[in-house]
DNA sequence: GACACTTGCATTTTT
DNA sequence: TGCAAGTGTC
């Protein structure tokens, strides 16, 4: 490998980050400054330059899709050059790990994984058996608590020396059953598979040292992202060779509610010794006003790393406002302008990106769209593998690969509807706590004394179960669903209630049936001698999210929350709901750091845009039933005036004209109220009055007609810059 | 045990 | 307002 073709294309930075490969470094890679590109070129120097064997590197993200990308980026340098290479997020490299050496914990290795409704789930047994009611014990609140300590790197005994108050120790006894019951299940919750490999590694140095042997090269993507387990784990693994490289950008830090700590990175320096700090300042992503302006709104926050973003992308539009007078107004301005830059300008729809603080926000859009017949699709959301068809399907696969998996077994022993209702499966559980059984063998005690109806009941559906264990266990995983939906009368109970929606479950399944396939045809060339197609199946689906199937379609506009939307561009971005108590949201903006962590979220936003941005904001919004009268976002006001072109809002106008006038003309209806500046009369000294910034004096104007763009100073709203084709102006 | 009705609740969610 | 979980009735 000719080290120019690795080096090629880079800047001086990135290219000092590439060739810096012994001792630690903290590479800080602001919005669009190349980091997957540094990272992808590090390791292919490293393999394909320095000779390393691929297989003592490890390189960690956060998701999948992150993962994947960096690995087809690396092989295409390097093709099976790079083979042995350990890629992959922190949870599936934690798994390899505990599958490997779980057993030194006193721990089966064939644990199942369990997602956040299984362990609500797991929660509720715990307050059950604690007997405490559900009503009284919120749920959801200690298992936010369960996962913060797990987050924090603290099992039960630890959170023990830690609890403050009698609440907190009340959650302690709650973490401390939840713990049993998951090892009963013989099970592991996300937070465990990062802590428990901690705990792994803590008390069994010799296993550290096998894994601190094997890596000699230690790289970690998002390093921002980063909470304490992490950390440790990450300090953990790079300690005996110190060849430790972390990207990321405080500023782009938006995860601290899930237990990330801005520190692990703003401490950097000060946790590695002789640590190297290169920054990547320069931007290849966004125009100069977008960059400018996301700049100057992230430069507010105190607790920052100084840096300062440059791009050669001089001039491009100004970053557009546009005020609505409500919600509906909002996306109506938002839909309209994608149909007419797609007609117009022959956009593809794939360029739009609307972005929004919540989920909820979504709705308005998609019904617009929807109306103009425009593909679009919302990422986040339900996950497919979080639909309840295909939830439960795999609730079938997981009892078969764990017969002690009781939250699977509470999801489909009634489904579908087999006459084994709640009484039955209360007095079973009963049954089994007693007798310290698993929910299933708690069935097969309860069928020897229950009434003979149930009895069968209960032995038709064991027996099934039995069969598919022995029968189908080894069978390639798509058979296995196939025979799954057939003999669990799953698939026929759908057919039979022939709605829409059930067609559009079955829909669902059959997708799940060909990503099996696809699981099954990529397996079958590397086989894994130790374990099953089917459990093989089971870690991967228990750790992909929706993002992980993103596409990024070129005829399709999306939609996602500003979260989802991290590690994407696009070139025209509309960041939508810009309002006090939506962005910064309410909950977030009580202290400090929660409003400096939405500001950070306003710059992931912002910087997500390539050639234009539009932010947009609504006077009244329908939230909860009722309207609520809303301010803008004080975001807004620190974007600096001379980067803003303002856009009024139609007003009374538009809210009474309906969506059926403007698909009777062309859709565009833009002559509105342009007497004054039909004749170019419009002129520098001029007062006009603008519906939403009131009266104000025309400093200067650029261009003709209704292209023309004014410069106003007015009077209670500063300084705008409006263009006359979309500006509500009247001459006073 | 199944189904209709009521009630409470409503950030973000890489795994 | 719109949904999901929980409650009450047949």
């Amino acid at each position: 490998m000719r080290i120019e073709s690795i080096l090629d294309g880079l800047n001086d930075q990135q290219r000092e980050a590439v060739e810096c490969v012994e001792g630690p470094l903290l590479v800080i890679a602001g919005a669009g400054s190349g980091k997957t590109r540094v990272l992808t070129h590090r390791i292919a120097y490293l393999i394909g330059h320095c000779g390393i064997p691929p297989e003592s590197i490890l390189a960690v993200t956060f998701t999948n899709k992150a993962a994947r990308e960096m690995r087809e980026r690396v092989e295409k340098t390097l093709g099976d050059q790079a083979e042995g290479l350990w890629l992959g997020t922190f949870h599936s490299t934690c798994v390899r790990i505990l599958r490997r050496d779980i057993g030194h914990l006193g721990r089966s290795r064939g644990f199942v994984i369990y997602d956040d409704t299984d362990s609500l789930g797991v929660v509720k047994e715990s307050l059950k058996r604690l007997n405490l009611d559900p009503k009284e014990y919120d749920p959801k609140r200690y298992r936010w608590r369960i996962d913060q300590w797990k987050n924090d790197g603290m099992l039960p005994a630890k959170a023990a020396e830690a609890a403050f108050d009698i609440d907190d120790e009340l959650a302690v006894d709650i973490y401390t059953e939840y713990q049993k019951v998951l090892t009963d299940a013989d099970a592991l919750d996300f937070g465990d598979l990062l802590l428990l490999t901690v705990e792994l590694f803590r008390t069994h140095p010799e296993v550290l040292a096998h894994y601190q042997r094997r890596w000699h090269y230690v790289l970690v993507d998002e390093y921002q992202d980063t909470n304490r387990v992490q950390y440790e784990l990450v300090r953990m693994l790079a300690n005996q060779h110190n060849n430790i490289c972390v990207v990321g950008d405080p500023d782009q830090s938006i995860y601290a509610w899930r237990g990330a700590d801005i520190r692990n990175i703003l401490d950097f320096e000060n946790d590695y010794e002789e640590a190297k700090v290169i920054k990547l300042e320069r931007n290849y992503r966004s125009t100069q006003p977008i960059l400018a302006g996301a700049s100057a709104v992230v430069a507010n926050n105190a607790e920052r790393h100084e840096k300062t973003m440059f791009t050669e992308r001089e001039g491009g539009d100004l970053i557009r406002f546009f005020e609505a007078v409500d919600d509906r107004e909002e996306s109506q301005y938002v839909i309209r302008e994608i149909l007419g830059k797609n007609r117009r300008e022959h956009r593809p729809y794939g360029d739009f990106a609307i972005l929004y603080r919540t989920n909820a926000q979504s709705r308005s859009f998609e019904e617009e769209l929807l109306k103009y017949d425009i593909p679009y699709t919302v990422v986040g959301g339900v996950r497919f593998y979080d639909r309840a068809e295909v939830k439960d399907v795999l609730g079938y696969l997981r009892l078969m690969v764990n017969p002690a998996d009781d939250q699977a077994l509470r999801r489909i022993v009634n489904r579908p509807t087999r006459g084994i209702g709640k009484t039955t499966v209360d007095k079973s559980s009963n049954l089994a706590f007693e007798r310290g059984l698993s929910l299933l063998n708690g069935l097969a005690a309860f069928a020897e004394t229950a009434p003979a109806r149930s009895a069968n009941k209960l032995r038709d559906f064991l027996g099934m179960m039995g069969r598919l264990r022995d029968e189908f266990s080894a069978r390639p995983v798509d058979e296995i669903i196939n025979e799954v939906l057939k003999v669990s009368g799953y698939l026929a109970a759908l057919e039979k209630e022939g709605s829409s929606d059930a067609e559009n479950r079955i829909e669902n399944l059959k997708e799940l049936v060909i990503s099996a396939e696809d699981f099954h045809i990529a397996n079958v060339d590397n086989p894994d001698t130790e374990r099953s197609e089917l459990e093989l199946f089971l870690d991967q689906v228990a750790l992909v999210s929706d993002l992980d199937s993103y596409d990024h379609q070129t005829e399709v506009v999306s939609l996602m929350t500003v979260h989802s939307a991290k590690g994407l561009e696009f070139p025209l971005v509309f960041l939508v709901g810009m309002e006090e108590s939506i962005f910064p949201h309410a909950s977030s903006s009580r202290d400090a750091a929660g409003l400096e962590e939405e500001r950070r979220l306003c710059y992931v936003g912002m910087t997500r845009a390539m050639e234009h941005l539009t932010l947009s904001y609504a006077g009244e919004r329908r939230r909860y039933g009722g309207i609520n009268y809303q301010t803008p976002s004080r975001f807004l006001n620190e974007v600096p005036e001379e980067l803003i072109e303002g856009v009024a809002s139609r007003g009374a106008r538009t809210r009474d004209q309906t969506l059926d006038d403007y698909s009777q003309s062309d859709g565009f209806d833009y002559d509105y109220n342009q007497e004054a500046a039909e004749d170019g009369s419009v002129q520098p000294g001029m007062r006009v009055r603008h519906s939403v910034f009131g009266t104000g004096v025309i400093l200067s104007s650029t261009g003709e007609g209704l292209n023309q763009k004014l410069k106003i100073r007015f009077e209670r709203a500063g300084v705008k810059t409006v263009m006359v084709r979309y500006a509500n102006l009247e001459l006073v």
